[in-house]
DNA sequence: AATGAATGAGACTTCATTCAT
DNA sequence: TATGAATGAAGTCTCATTCAT
């Protein structure tokens, strides 16, 4: 999430630009919400205390007070942050072949065990916090899904797709990724019998023909 | 999880008869139980006070403290006791057509919100409690994934299914239905344009052919 | 404000007869506004700390909170349980002559420090406090007027009072009672030359004097 | 209060002039002061953050300690301000008839809400600083008490007024005072019957026959 | 065995004060 | 001299757990 700063600070270069205070408040905030999207993703929100988050960030616990309200508007921060990046990142997916379409989808996903282990987060407390739902669902899962069905739409128009419901298969994909991502955590140690682990890119090759071609003989 | 309280008895039906004090413990647990994994379905975890518990258990809160040690220990048992549901209920799947593996294994499950919502929420607690993922990964999710590998592997022995790798796709079958336990929250507001809704059988219809027939043309 | 878990219990002598449990908690709420009382009429509300109400009640921090929602409740209970304290004491007071009246209205209230010290406390916390405000002014101040009201209307009615207006009449001699029981603070380093201090009955006496006859020769 | 900063400023006239810096000094203080005063009188002492007093000087937290040391001394500061007020006042007040007297006595004070409200807030800090107290009580209150028994000496001797105590009747006309500024805040709410609500002049005329003819008959 | 009041550790948050710029 | 971000002490409140009845 540091690559975010950047690009929450490319968002607004067309925006008149910032003073030097403005810069500080973005510095420090995005200081506070990298050290909070730290903690989070190791700790979970409930077992994380703002002294933690203070610390990770080497900060005084006052100073998070701030910057922001309270450590609700802390979590819905970092939440903003990564569905800006998902919203980022999917913007520059473009579809070509279906087995590119399939890799990109199931493998740019999640590379890293942070991203995997806040988007679970945020998907457990979506559900008893209406911001979290609002900026992490709203945004960032009802954008992979839509773009997803956009593509779909289109190899179907091009005849690569054979035409199923594009809105269906979409949500079965991203249900598919966000399975995958849970299921990371614990895959280490549940292998396949005597095949030993696979690498992300193995497993999404063999994914993506189980899609592609069908479980069917 | 009512039926749950006799799943647990009926485990050790073939050990020695329960004397009728042990029989008064394992229903008091088992109510205690149950009133736990009610509220926690609704509320998480954390969100959970043990109060709480024992009102809806019409209990008083010391009561729970002659039964389980703390309350991380009646979180492990609520997931012992759906871990044991799950199981119980796989090994009475029988693997005929293809269609009707699918067909039992994407709309099985997850019927109930409080059933879905378990899931959830043993997906993350499991990640700071191992005891909870020793119970509900383990017993849960492995169970999930090693029958649906053996089926698989008996439908391709059949001829029925095509050669792909029996544990990458029964992986994949169960990281969609835990996407999708995690998507329905959402879903009823994340709609196909125009489609209406779905009910939880046409959803499966569907994805019971992405899966079969696969997504290329 | 001991007394006053008497006078609480006995204004509820009509009701059903309280069961041990309901004794028991308001004992418990008594013992503790006693002690809130005691330490806000020393330190005010803003200075006293709830482990301060909580030690000289001898209970832990956290047993408050099992009686009060918080600490601005404790306050208005305080307050309720204040104006309880007058508007009882006022019932008693009978109209016979004057001189009687105005030494009862003179002296018999605010004998005691604490009682001063909180009547000018919730006159101040009335201001930041809406529920302090109801329960203490429209109750206390409220009854302390209008009983004196009333008691100079008969007065007048007795051809033993001249014809003033009795509203008027009546607010300025609670606004003396007021002020002086502000002044009591400082009187006692600011006493006339030479004469020595008043004890409160010849200060009472004095006053009566003042209103009775008037200034004027 | 904006009179205020000038009183300061006219009670060191007669020491050597002040010097440009000495001037700034001074002004700066008044502008603080005014701000603190303003923002106490609103909300009091303890609800009156630092930073609250600086944006209403327009001025910088910081800035505020580098004229006074703490937020303390910044309520003395108001408090000597107030005294030095009253006492002001008081100095160009003269004893005529006893009507004029008791006029300027109950109406002069408290014709501004602000004015009413430091008075009170004054008199309730004075209970937990002994600065408040030395600066307010001795000043302010000694003042306009020993001011007025100067006076009834007068009216006593030139036999206008009947030889009462003048102590005790001009700590019976300040405790007055201070106890309608109390009420007032409460007034307008409890309202004489039927007879609408009294202007402040009204209210003092009344007042004044009361305390001049005597309750009596 | 059941009760539920008492406990107190620990969390979040506020805000007067400091200090580098 | 003015600034205002950083600080951290201290306060309120929650709630799992204990224990006397």
């Amino acid at each position: 999430m540091s690559e975010n700063s950047f690009s929450l600070l490319n968002m607004v270069k067309s925006l008149p630009p910032l003073s030097r205070r403005e810069r500080r408040v973005a510095a420090r905030k995005a200081q506070i919400i990298e050290a909070a999207a730290e903690v989070f993703s190791r700790q979970g929100y409930e077992h994380t205390t703002t002294k933690q988050i203070a610390e990770t960030a080497d900060l005084a616990e006052g100073t998070l007070y701030n910057y922001f309200a309270n450590k609700r508007d802390l979590l819905i921060a970092v939440a903003q942050d990564f569905a800006q990046d998902v919203t980022n990142a999917l913007a520059q997916t473009k579809a070509t072949s279906m087995e590119a379409v399939m890799a990109e989808l199931l493998t740019a996903r999640f590379r890293s065990g942070r991203e995997r282990r806040l988007f679970m987060l945020f998907l457990h407390e979506s559900r008893f916090n209406p911001d979290v739902r609002q900026y992490y669902v709203e945004e960032a899962i009802y954008t992979i899904i839509t773009e997803t069905e956009k593509i779909f739409r289109q190899l179907i128009a091009d005849g690569v797709m054979r035409p199923v419901n594009p809105a269906v298969a979409a949500r079965t994909i991203s249900a598919t990724i966000m399975g995958y991502a849970a299921l990371y955590e614990f895959l280490q140690e549940i292998q396949p019998d005597g095949d030993g682990r696979f690498t992300p890119n193995q497993l999404g090759q063999e994914v993506t023909d189980n899609f592609i071609k069908g479980l069917q003989k």
